[in-house]
DNA sequence: GAGAAAATGATTGACGTCTATCATGATCCA
DNA sequence: TGGATCATGATAGACGTCAATCATTTTCTC
């Protein structure tokens, strides 16, 4: 009845423990044969390596990594808020968690905090994706040396990581197109897309798949030419105000990047048409929250950073274990509305200027 | 740097490592004095005791049970395939889950389970909240014996479990209230409320919430009648296809219940004025995805049953590791509409008739 | 077929906890 | 003050794996 061990395996295959774990643990020095025998004992037992004492024997750390882009972005204060629960949280679980801040889009500071983890050996490490060649560089080299590697929020070359975490940006585009489509109820209308750069390359996902439904299933409502934000609260206020100046007839606006405070400092002193546009933004910071619960906009689109944190965490200890990562649904976006908002939990990030 | 051990703390405190076992194992014959210097030199070096080390000394399995209704529903036939694939997962983890089905709403046989399964001894049992006597005192009886209860789908009093794990259905029904609210553009509307009974508290809680934010926040949209469908798709179809006929004037439907085979057959067949009625249901069963799917239908909340399994069993395993339960946030239910659809994860569950 | 090389077997201590047993010391009550 | 009760200490085996070491056998090479 009981889970059978390596011992078990051995005698099943008829050699020693010795040469079973020589075969489990990859240390060489075994015919293919007693290999292949001891892995078909393994089949056939149905062994598996109770991870438990393996890493009471060693005494083992998990040694983890995060690195997230610093203070500018509040989304990612946000998640590291997040981490640095985690961290507490795991401490007792014999899991040491450490959280690099890198500056965001410096990309030879974060190839080079990936080394620095490489020195300091660690075992798995979760990082936002960004596509350079010096950091997939890096990446590789770790990987080499077996670390796992999750990318967070924005995804990499299949080749380049272990696992992604992170919303599909086109169906979150996809998905706003819809609930934009609804609130018109029918009739035409106008939405005006606020991106922050189209270099970015969720901002770009999320505006293909706006458009992509807008137009096949919307076809009464029109796509204006997207107004860059470049993620600056002020320079969104100033290109919102101007584009609502310049086109009287907007029915919707959706700021699929940063800079909340600046469209919601315009809704706040509206006095265009009534009803106003329906808004809809990204994330569930502490701006977008209270204009949510003011009724000030409409939709607010989530990541769940905690969910994606829980996620690329298991992974990461999965990896550690030398376990099979388990298939995983991508993570879905939350949708929320003023009346689905989760309980505040403690203080929340505020989204600067 | 290394974690300290039971053998540190009883040297911290001056006592012998036995003595230090005999008060973390509550195993009784300590003085007062003697285990107050243990708790205390705990406390000083932060000792968390090795929950891997001390499973693999006693060789320990958890023994988990999930109790689940029958048949009948097919929600609960979704939820038990995804405890059968738990259930195969977490065998390599030293972890056996027993999944016991009884008859939906049959008190006697689900209080004679929890009995059953105290004798044999589980961990921790999950179960869907029924609020009946003899089910909880059962319960009581099992808590006593150190079993940690958690409740799925619907809640019980907060005396007579450890956890519950679901979503909030007077949020559900607010959170519909204002899609709906949202798809009338600011025009007037009336609401078409199907619900199976109003004897099944979360009916009556989504309901609630529906008339609350309806009221308060769309007093252009009037709230019908209940129509009661008994979760059975011919009695949906045969009411709402009679409250259709004596309200042409119906612009959005709300089924809280199940049954939606037959409000879909309805909308197959519609014949009545252009645009049809916004329509929102429960649960993304086969049915209900298809429907999205085919636009016959605008949007699905869905409970995530694979989230509440996922946070059930990681609280039962804390319960049985006399692990402190971490605080979760209470679990949002998910909106989908025809953009954000989940992948089909092999096959899905039919909802009956 | 001798010698080198490769493969295998046998065994041991460590990891931290649990459970158990036995011995010893302290305290209490009559 | 003797005997019972209680508190404490010391210690050992078990759990399954890892990482060694050393001895022995098999296989290969010339």
């Amino acid at each position: 009845m009981r889970a059978p061990t390596l011992t078990d395996v051995a005698r099943h295959a008829g050699v020693s423990y010795a040469t079973a774990d020589r075969v489990v643990n990859a240390r060489g020095g075994v015919s293919e044969k007693s290999a292949n025998r001891v892995r078909q004992a393994i089949a056939e037992l149905g062994y598996v390596r109770n991870v438990a004492a393996a890493n009471l024997s060693q005494n083992r750390t998990y040694r983890f990594a995060a690195i997230v882009p610093g203070g500018r972005d509040t989304f990612f204060s946000r998640i590291q808020a997040l981490l640095q629960k985690e961290r507490e949280r795991l401490a007792g679980d014999r899991v040491d968690l450490e959280i690099a801040e890198v500056d965001s889009f410096d990309h030879m500071q974060l190839a080079d905090c990936l080394l620095r983890l490489e020195d300091e050996g660690v075992d798995a490490v979760a990082m936002v994706g960004t596509n350079h060649p010096a950091v997939i560089r890096a990446m590789t080299r770790l990987r080499a040396r077996g670390v796992t590697i999750t990318t967070l929020v924005s995804d990499m070359p299949e080749g380049a990581r272990d696992a992604y975490v992170g919303v599909d940006n086109r169906v979150a585009g996809r998905t706003v197109a819809r609930l934009i489509g609804m609130a018109h109820g029918g009739r035409p209308g106008i939405v005006l897309p606020v991106i922050g750069a189209m270099t970015a390359r969720d901002h770009a996902d999320r505006l293909a798949g706006l458009s992509e439904v807008l137009t096949d299933a919307f076809p009464g409502i029109r796509l204006l030419h997207r107004v860059e934000g470049r993620d600056q609260a002020d320079l969104v206020a100033a290109r919102v105000g101007a584009a609502l100046e310049a086109e009287k007839g907007i029915t919707a606006i959706y700021n699929l990047g940063a800079g909340n405070p600046g469209l919601i400092e315009i809704l706040r002193g509206w006095s265009g048409p009534s009803p106003r546009p329906v808004v809809v933004v990204h994330e569930l910071l502490e701006h977008s929250r209270a204009a949510l619960e003011e009724g000030l906009i409409d939709v607010v689109i989530d990541q769940r950073p905690e969910d994606e944190i829980q996620r690329a965490l298991e992974i990461m200890r999965r990896g550690a274990d030398r376990l099979p990562p388990d298939p995983v649904a991508p993570l879905g976006a939350a949708i929320y509305v003023k009346e689905n908002l989760p309980p505040v939990v403690g203080s929340q990030p505020t989204e600067r200027d």
